[in-house]
DNA sequence: CAAGCTACCTTGCGTCACAAGGTATTCATG
DNA sequence: CATGAATACCTTGTGACGCAAGGTAGCTTG
């Protein structure tokens, strides 16, 4: 039915889930599981672990994220994730295609 | 060096490119050369033809536009395509789902 | 007739979300 | 003290898809 727009839909989550992970990393560090919790959450976008533990992987072998190990007094230990400067950086250059892209997309079909 | 950006880039214009293909078509129809050469000038949306066929081929199969062959009076053939009233149908859904998407993005990271 | 534009399409590669399944720790309940 | 639930981490397999590169064919111009 809706096959096409399902699939769609799992399209362009990919690169906003990154871009929401580095900003909600910019307020403050956090910790995986944390991060699922929060962004499951929002409105469009079902983040689950499977999804979210291997891009974490990718943002900290990029460089964007640094990671540190705390034990929790009720579970086992976190792994916190920090933005680096490059991932800093990194997530301003994205903010900034963002804006162009949507700025675009809207524009587009405006023409006759 | 920026390789993880360039990635990125990759993964956001999926599913954008899509709608922004419905969003053109829900103005006439088109044929696919002609489409490769408007949307790759738009910012941020480097459309090529290795992208379009095969996307125009599932929009297709999944029933959302309809195509028809017109020839030339300077070159080959063309294949224009036309939205279905299921694919207007998809692109309206495609259209809420996104505005949800964005306003839910650009909420992450105001809050502590 | 050769070059170049128009116009279509395919192959191979690499990236990635997601479902499903796995491990280990802590704590509450019977 | 066993059993379940919640917390918290991670991996494997599958399928989808953008994109570079390459291929075919028609038309026009020098």
């Amino acid at each position: 039915m809706s096959d096409f727009f399902d699939n769609w839909v799992v399209q362009v989550r990919k690169g906003v889930i990154e871009l929401c992970i580095l900003r909600t990393l910019a307020v403050r560090e956090r910790y995986g599981y944390e991060l699922v919790k929060e962004l499951s959450q929002v409105p469009g976008m079902g983040l689950t672990e499977g999804t979210l533990y291997p891009l974490m992987s990718r943002l900290r072998l990029a460089g964007l994220v640094t990671t540190r190990l705390e034990e929790s007094a009720s579970g086992p230990a976190r792994k916190y994730y920090s933005l680096t400067p490059e991932g800093l950086h990194t997530l301003k250059t994205m903010n900034v295609f963002l804006e162009t892209l949507q700025r675009s997309t809207q524009q587009v079909g405006d023409r006759s």
